[in-house]
RNA sequence: GGGGUCUUAGCUCAGCUGGGAGAGCAUCUGCCUUACAAGCAGAGGGUCACAGGUUCGAGCCCUGUAGGCCCCACCA
């Protein structure tokens, strides 16, 4: 007896109660199992502070869809889930939610306000997470991590002490971005270069010792020439040369300052005369090394002038350089402004123009680890799809610069250094302070006051959420994890830096592929951002059409490594699939109402239709599965969906009609079988995909069995493939198409029945035709199909429709139309001649010939003697027709 | 400046290692056929950006051109 589904589909009632069912029988808990082979996933940490956006509902799908398939293939897979701190980010919220109720951070200081952090860390931490699980994600929540919990923590102090230990992390004061809101440094890749309409101030500056002598520079930024301690030329600049090495009086100021010789000058750019700054540039603070010039900060830490400034000081940077500009005027310094765009660096968090700066800051040393990184991936031991982000990968490991780790933050990973009060010493080591200081004795210790750049744990979350640095039997079953799926925007901040963080720490790859999706932007191809308000929220979309139609969406018509446009008609769509598996299950469901349908087939009772379904299905089956082990999601589910929709729905069902209604119980139960058995193996197929109808459709068709999810993958099976029987059917549905088109063009009325006859002088035609005699003529729309081996006893007034190897007849004499027949064949004839004509000029083609692969040239020997027939049969009705 | 990528039906996009141009949506025609009108059966619509080349054969490989997008980069 088989439960009976909704009437209608609706995935509201459904999806809710499906994830109880999945959660309280602890499907989703992966643990160290020796009988099974581990298969691995690291979910990419969302943002504590994050809401769920498109780009986390693709990036989870595909995940959850290769861990529920490898699930389902047998592997003890698990998907280890967790949240992020992300510093600067939540420190930000936190900041304005304090300052919203009127309380400075200052203020209350550090430990008060990481009261708040973790408060709000406990608020929102969770949200995203419960976000994730209404998509149907199938993630071991049992063991959910966060990158501040003491296990995490503990990595990251291991990590910090042996790079140090190895003098790859050291501190240093070297120029650094610097972003004046939210007073901290930066990393280069936190750095955004946007294109600012701005000018180019030529500034004449007086030659020391020659009157009325000026050397002109250019600068888009005025105000820091009060931090100038040069101007240089190209020493290969012969208009310049002369100068080289004379005194300059800086304007605004009583400095002088020498003229240098320096290659990094382009001769051809501005005046080919620059100012060198070097406390407030990255490239002047290089030429500064070179010529050992003092470096002269200027600015205050929020972008202020500071108190070297004399006049100027305290003014905002662009109120100075206002006033400046304005003053060089007035002293006849300033030759002109001409308008110049130019990329600006920004803060990728809040926009903020970022300011060059020399700080003490805490350094990676990159080019050991970089260069592991780069060797890893060349020896073959990662790979990404699509592929050609590798070079991508390559590019910027080949140009990798020492990364800045510290962050003049409060909500993050304190850096595990002190130092001591008495001596000056500087003592990095784990499980907090030393009591005393190893060089002097003395008890003073303070801790660094910075926190450590939130990609630093990150990057150590393969293998910091399985244990380590403690060898935990989780972190040997599950590490290396298998593939990381990502977007292509992060592969810089996160995948590059967990790839050597994994080889320096653990010895190996952290993972072996990476798995690379685009953006999801709206229906015009605009990113989805909150100040545009065009975001389309993933929970809205569940609400309306429920989350397997979404997960649908997203997987299809896109290619890996693309941005996709998201549509709410191509949801739409993927509902509507979800109505037909569903509809086409309660027919089935419908007519086993009452039965005990056998779960398994006696072979010799399955008719032709039956082989065939069964090997398209068995089929369906290897070919999936060769597209998911290649990643290639996308076009595994466009099968299964055309399967479903176009062989099983469209033509299988609609065959086993005629036995359904009038066949007798026993082929009726054998259909039933082969209906249920056909529709389980595709419900497997498309769980992955669409996890919650699959599992509500599966476990009412087969009520002994508890869930789809632990059901076993369909694999190819031998005893399943009827290549024959499946041609066979191939050429009923021609030949039912084919009657189709006939009634069509000549415009039958759909209620009108004829007999129909299929003629054919092979015999195997024949008996296909006969074994599925009563659905061919169920689908043909005809009264009675009479097969035979010659047109004896067909009048002149039948219309016809060819097939390979057989001719169709309809006598139907009162709708023949001579006319439209002649048309219909003369253009059927006219098609087989292109046909015929082409396949003759491969067949003659030598080189074809001696080059093609064997099956290539039977294969096309093959259709030219089919259309060869066919075109004999269409002449031979055109002159019966009286051509 | 370097690198990547794209240009295929009205729209959005697939097209695996080169071998008879595809899907969804939209449009049009005919069907309320007893699982499904969120459906069924059909139709129209494309010199696969342009120009060369390699090949028996190119949407696919190579070169160039035009245009779009992305990333990296210190052009003051």
């Amino acid at each position: 007896m088989s439960k009976e589904l909704a009437k209608t589909y609706d995935p509201k009632g459904l999806e809710d109660r499906l994830y109880q069912k999945w959660m309280d029988h602890g499907y989703f808990h992966a643990k160290v199992n020796p009988d099974k082979k581990p298969f691995s996933i690291v979910m990419p940490p969302p943002n504590v502070t994050g809401q769920l956006h498109m780009g986390h509902a693709l990036d989870n799908t595909m995940q959850d869809i290769l861990i529920r398939f490898k699930r389902m293939q047998g592997y003890e897979a698990l998907w280890q889930p967790g949240t992020d701190h992300a510093a600067i980010a939540t420190e930000v919220k936190v900041t304005n939610m304090l300052k919203e109720k009127g309380v400075d951070k200052h203020e209350i200081g550090r430990e008060e306000f990481l009261k708040y952090c973790w408060q709000w860390k406990d608020e929102y931490g969770s949200r995203i997470m419960k976000q994730l699980r209404k998509l149907g994600s199938s993630a071991d929540w049992e063991r959910e991590r966060f990158t501040m919990d003491e296990g995490c923590s503990k990595a990251v102090e291991e990590v910090f002490v042996r790079l140090y230990e190895k003098g790859w992390i050291y501190k240093g004061s070297r120029i650094i971005n610097w972003c004046p809101k939210c007073q901290t440094s930066l990393s280069d890749a936190e750095v955004e270069h946007v294109d600012q309409d701005g000018f180019f101030w030529h500034i004449n500056y007086p030659i020391v010792g020659e009157p009325g002598n000026y050397v002109e520079i250019a600068t888009t930024r005025p105000e820091t020439l009060l931090g100038d301690t040069a101007v240089a030329v190209n020493p290969e600049d012969e208009r310049y040369r002369h100068l080289i090495g004379k005194m300059l009086k800086l304007p605004l100021t009583d400095r002088e300052i020498p003229v240098i010789a320096d290659e990094y000058v382009d001769k051809k750019f501005g005046t080919g005369c620059v100012k060198i700054t070097p406390a407030h540039d990255p490239n002047d603070f290089e030429v500064g090394k070179r010529h050992g010039l003092e470096e002269i900060n200027i600015l205050n830490d929020d972008a202020t002038m500071n108190d070297r400034c004399g006049k100027y000081a305290g003014m905002d940077r662009y109120e100075a350089r206002r006033v400046m500009v304005e003053d060089l005027e007035k002293q006849g310094l300033l030759v002109k402004v001409v308008p110049h765009t130019h990329a600006v660096g920004t803060h990728d968090r809040c926009h903020t123009t970022v300011e060059p700066m020399i700080k003490p800051q805490w350094f990676v040393r990159m080019k050991e680890m970089g260069q592991a990184a780069l060797d890893a991936y060349h020896r073959g031991e990662l790979s990404f799809v699509p592929e050609n982000y590798g070079k991508t990968y390559e590019h910027w490991l080949d140009n990798i610069k020492d990364w800045c780790i510290s962050r003049q933050l409060w909500w993050g990973h304190r850096i595990p250094a002190y130092y001591c009060q008495d001596c000056g010493e500087i003592v990095v080591r784990k499980g907090g302070a030393p009591d005393t200081c190893p060089k002097c004795g003395g008890h003073h210790l303070k801790q660094d006051e910075d926190t450590l750049d939130t990609w630093f744990s990150s990057a150590l979350w393969p293998f910091s959420t399985l244990g380590w640095p403690d060898h935990t039997p989780e972190l040997e079953y599950f590490y290396p994890t298998d593939v990381l799926v990502t977007g292509y925007d992060i592969i810089f901040f996160w995948v590059i830096r967990m790839v050597f963080s994994g080889i320096e720490q653990t010895g190996k790859v952290p993972f072996h592929h990476v798995l690379i999706h685009g953006l999801v932007r709206d229906s015009q191809g605009r990113k989805m951002s909150k100040s545009l308000g065009n975001g389309i929220d993933p929970l809205e979309v569940i609400d309306k059409y429920g989350a397997d139609a979404l997960r649908l969406t997203l997987m299809t018509g896109n290619a890996p490594g693309n941005d996709m446009r998201f549509y709410w008609e191509r949801v739409e769509a993927s509902r509507n699939f979800a109505n037909k598996v569903w509809n086409a299950s309660r027919f089935i469901l419908m007519n086993m109402e009452g039965r005990e349908v056998p779960k398994t087939v006696d072979p010799e009772k399955l008719t032709a239709p039956d082989r065939w379904i069964l090997d398209k299905v068995n089929q369906l089956a290897a070919d999936v599965t060769d597209n998911m082990d290649r990643y290639e999601l996308g076009i595994a589910v466009q099968k299964v969906y055309d399967f479903i929709w176009e062989e099983f729905c469209d033509w299988y069902i609609e065959m086993s009609k005629p036995v359904l209604y009038s066949g007798t119980e026993e082929e009726k139960l054998c259909k039933l079988a082969v209906l249920r058995l056909v529709l389980s193996d595709a419900l497997k197929l498309l769980h992955p995909f669409m996890p919650f109808l699959t599992e509500e459709i599966y476990c009412t068709l087969n009520p002994d069995e508890e869930t789809v999810m632990t059901a076993s993958w369909p694999v190819f099976r031998k005893d399943r493939s009827f290549p024959e029987d499946a041609a066979g059917v191939e050429l009923i549905k021609e030949a039912v198409t084919a009657i189709r088109n006939v009634r069509t063009s000549l415009q039958v009325p759909p209620g009108k029945k004829a007999n129909v006859y299929v003629v054919s002088e092979k015999e195997e035609i024949l008996d296909t035709f006969r074994r599925s005699e009563s659905f061919f003529s169920s689908l043909a729309k005809a009264e009675h199909a009479m097969l035979q081996r010659d047109k004896a006893g067909i009048g002149d007034d039948a219309i016809s429709a060819v097939i390979p190897g057989a001719t169709i007849y309809i006598p139907f004499a009162e709708l023949v139309d001579v006319e439209k027949e002649r048309a219909r064949l003369k253009k059927e004839e006219e098609r087989l001649q292109k046909e015929i004509a082409r396949s003759n000029e491969m067949l003659g083609n030598e080189k074809f010939m001696s080059r093609a692969p064997k099956a290539k040239v039977e294969e096309e020997q093959a259709k030219l003697e089919k259309y060869r027939s066919m075109m004999a049969q269409v002449q031979e009705r055109l002159t019966q027709l009286g051509a």
